[in-house]
DNA sequence: CGTAGTGTTGAATTGAATCAAGTGTCGTGG
DNA sequence: CCACGACACTTGATTCAATTCAACACTACG
């Protein structure tokens, strides 16, 4: 991950995926079985059980509740709801969004399989953010004074959830400058080439995917409006940098990409 | 803390501190002390201390180095330099800022005292940005690798760390939203309240405070020119909200402030 | 006491928002 | 299976908030 590709999470946790579009013959397992344990997950390389040995596996894999898959526009929880857990996503992906007391809200992140979900919840006891599904989605739950107490006993753990959250940190910060600093063209170009990495992370195509979310969402994320963020892809479609048809995307010229944000 | 009052950490650590303008018998007291242990420092209701029984502090205490203060300008640590520490700081401020490829910078942060720098550089090693004194100050510098291990045997302090970091997580997030929705006097407004509660943590006075940082400062922490928060400054004053002299500034009257960020 | 850095103010410019009017797409129920 | 309605998206014209450019004042420090 370089300074200018934003948003790209480097955590995880146990979960089952499949790809976002038909691939390969892991086809056939149900994206939400339920069923899978950490052990066995697809995702155990890049998530929380990252760094643990088998046992150590075996007693993480204890704690996790691996919910009902949920439904588009279900949501995991509610601004102000009690923190009691943080998720891993497991298939499919969810939005955070923040609702201001004038009533309008504000997108504060996406979350693509492998990464955590409601940490904003854990200083307060209260989550910071509502949170719903932009597809359906399935989840592991893991209730947050369990994994504090597994913490304990096992450092490593301990040791990997600290890098979460501090990757958490890192990249709410680069979001900071991108804010603060880049232009709409440069704000998406970076998304973009933000989300081909989480997907090439969880071995999807760098360069074809499908934009879970609306216009809307990512104008809301990237503090544009709907319009703008149409009109910049429309105009990076002409400029032969992506080829956009609805939610469809392909990155054609991932370089001249990256050349928009470094030339600010 | 409010929603509407962004930048207030609720974080903190060892340290001794003292107030940014005359105001107690407290004066006495060298502000940079180093000499002052966790159990005895006047911030450890607010710091890492927090919730440590006297055996606990005891030990925190024993891997806290006090270093000597930091000249005005001077570097706790740049960009991509090696990990190895999280400082407190005890007396004065601070800024980190990212540096981007085209060599223009943006303010991701100010810290006051009690507050926690260099979280950014858990998850990678190294640290994202880079941080330097506003004026004279000083801080304790807690190696990482030992308050992991010293998280591992006092759950107190773990689940603590755990809290500072999910804070840091909730206060970008809430930049973020700050950052995409906001108007320059929003803005503004937002960050005077924050500064505010921030002083108020630490006992000095939530209305009558000195700004540490410069207007040039303040318009890369919140995404706006020089000229931009000069014009905002006035425009409080005209409107009788805030009285400002360089960098004396006085909050006039804290619900009209607060009255412009819910009436967006 | 001079100079570099910091801050203010004004005028002109501009990037993105807003306002407006469409077309396209998808899911649902008839 | 198609038609309808709601939502998602696009494109254009206009407006506006903040930037940029410019000139100057203050202050603080060596």
């Amino acid at each position: 991950m370089t300074n200018s590709e934003i948003g790209a999470n480097g955590q995880t946790l146990s979960g089952d995926i499949i790809p976002l579009r038909p691939s390969s013959a892991a086809q056939k397992i149900c994206p939400h079985n339920s069923t899978v344990s950490c052990a066995s997950c697809r995702l155990n390389e890049l998530c929380l059980p990252i760094a643990l040995n088998k046992s150590e596996i075996h007693q993480l894999d204890a704690i996790v509740e691996r919910n009902r898959p949920y439904k588009k526009g279900e949501h995991l929880y509610r601004q102000s709801d009690e923190f009691k857990a943080v998720y891993a996503v497991r298939s499919g992906s969810f939005k955070s969004y923040f609702l201001s007391n004038n009533g309008q809200g504000r997108v504060t992140g996406f979350f693509l399989p492998g990464e955590i979900i409601g940490m904003d919840g854990i200083a307060s006891h209260r989550y910071a953010n509502s949170t719903a599904a932009l597809e359906h989605s399935s989840v592991c739950e893991i209730p947050f004074t369990q994994l504090e107490r597994l913490s304990h006993e096992l450092p490593n753990l301990q040791h990997h959830f600290f890098a979460i959250m501090g990757n958490e940190i890192a990249k709410d910060q680069q979001i900071h400058t991108l804010l603060s600093s880049y232009t709409a063209e440069e704000r998406t170009a970076s998304f973009l080439l933000g989300l081909s990495s989480r997907y090439t992370r969880v071995s999807l195509s760098p360069t074809r995917f499908l934009l879970p979310m609306t216009r809307g969402d990512i104008g809301e994320y990237l503090g544009l409006t709907v319009e703008t963020v149409s009109r910049i892809l429309t105009a990076l479609q002409r400029k032969g940098l992506v080829s956009v048809s609805n939610r469809e995307i392909e990155l054609l010229d991932i370089e001249s990409l990256r050349g928009i944000i470094s030339t600010s």
